[in-house]
DNA sequence: GCGACAG
DNA sequence: ATCTTGTCGC
């Protein structure tokens, strides 16, 4: 898929929130609730500097893979709160600028509509490439919310000013709930079902997971060589 | 063994 | 965020 990237590589904090704020209102938050297939973004950081991106589509309905990309680079940004997209975005457009195939949904590592101005990575992401996104944080960034019941699919609203922004959500028994919130062209109630239908086992959604698991093991012959000089050691 | 969690 | 070690439990 093509993916542009609307707008100059920002050069200081400031250029970067201005892109945030430029963007924002190009966010959609409504659109389809079903998905054919659905991808998930992720990436994995090799000491301060080098970092693996990972896409990984799968089929919604059997959450079998249907096509997954790697790619290695370089964090394209310092690391800034409220900024931590600027640092993986071109990595992670040129991991879905490879795939063969357009998944209808992307999930994000991270938040969308749930961060300080409004436009975190899924939101990013999602209107770069036009694609239906959502975002799902392990930890709460920004915002209030009371802790959601104990049962799977129990979730809470997260606040931020008063507004709805996302939801803590439990996506297994007794574990720690996922912050779901909307990146682009999707509706708050929809994420949270998909989060919930891409979830059926452990507490982060599929897709997250096997990404999560192709950056991090990105190249087999290294981690052998990690492995050796550390039983050496 | 893998994942959650401690801290 | 990551790394490392151990425990509990599916």
């Amino acid at each position: 898929m093509r993916v542009d990237l609307l707008h100059p590589w920002p050069e200081s904090v400031a250029e970067a929130e201005a892109v945030q704020e430029l963007l924002r209102p190009r966010v959609e938050l409504t659109g389809p609730d079903r998905f054919a297939t659905v991808a998930g973004l992720d990436v994995h950081y090799h000491g301060d500097d080098d970092l693996s991106a990972a896409v990984v589509v799968l089929d919604a309905a059997t959450l079998s893979v249907v096509e997954q990309v790697v790619v290695h680079g370089k964090a394209a940004f310092p690391y800034v709160p409220g900024l931590f997209a600027f640092r993986e975005l071109p990595a992670l457009v040129e991991a879905l600028e490879r795939l063969t195939v357009t998944p209808d949904l992307l999930v994000c590592d991270g938040y969308g509509l749930a961060h300080p101005r409004g436009f975190g990575l899924a939101c990013h992401v999602g209107v770069l490439t036009g694609l239906p996104a959502l975002g799902v944080g392990k930890t709460p960034f920004v915002g209030a919310h009371e802790p959601p019941p104990p049962e799977r699919g129990a979730w809470s609203p997260i606040e931020l000013d008063g507004v709805v922004v996302g939801r803590a959500l439990r996506t297994r028994d007794g574990v720690k709930p996922v912050y779901v919130s909307q990146g682009h062209r999707i509706s708050l109630e929809t994420a949270t079902g998909q989060v919930l239908a891409l979830t059926p086992r452990y507490r982060l959604p599929e897709p997250i997971r096997r990404a999560d698991h192709l950056a991090r093991h990105r190249d087999p012959a290294a981690r052998a060589a990690t492995t050796r000089s550390r039983a050496t050691r």
